[in-house]
DNA sequence: CAGAGATGCAACCAAAGAGTTGCGTATATC
DNA sequence: GATATACGCAACTCTTTGGTTGCATCTCTG
């Protein structure tokens, strides 16, 4: 919900690393550390922030945890940055007529 | 340039309302920082973090200093975050075909 | 049941962020 | 020329972050 805690949660590389894996599956925090240069407890953190964001949701199955993506969040994202676009374009083609006429 | 610069740049609420200020109308750190509970030099610091990102650029006219919006790297945030919400939806598409075929 | 796998929690550390104050400098204005 | 305005730089706090190691717990499997 929090527009600060999912900004900066893709504001990590790391992070946002993690939710590219995550759009096309799936996957342990165990999973994700493999091939990535720090500890699973590292990426674990890191995936605690997406989830804080709720970027990502958690399901436990057996000894495992499954973090799973929540795209709702980046939907917001979207559209705050839209709308600041918006009000620029707005704003540009407003001092356009204003010199023009 | 950098994706980094530029979330992290938009994590910070304070940054977020200063850019959508911007947005309206150029100003300078002393305009800004009247009506805001903070320095004129925290908003300076949060202006310099802006314009490491190219969220905004400077002129300097006379003693005060301009600062305008630069939407650019808005479309580019906005670009990733709608490449992994395309993903994502593909994904989800895919898993439903296999679902019922 | 014993051991291996996957996780979570806590302590610790170095670096960056957000804010302050103080000061020096350049530009308008009277 | 003196004064006020707008700015930039530096030093100093306090908290957060990104990473580590170590350990305890829970679950699966032979």
């Amino acid at each position: 919900m929090s527009a600060d805690a999912v900004f900066a949660a893709l504001a990590d590389p790391t992070r946002r690393g993690l939710v590219e894996s995550l759009a096309s599956a799936p996957a342990t925090a165990t999973d994700l550390a493999k091939g990535l240069p720090m500890t699973r407890q590292a990426v674990s953190k890191h995936l605690a922030m997406l989830a804080a964001a709720e970027l990502v949701s958690t399901e436990r199955r057996g000894r495992e945890t499954r973090y799973t993506l929540r795209p709702e969040p980046l939907r917001e994202v979207s559209r705050w940055v839209d709308a600041v676009g918006d009000e620029w374009a707005d704003r540009l083609s407003r001092l356009e007529r204003s010199i023009r006429d």
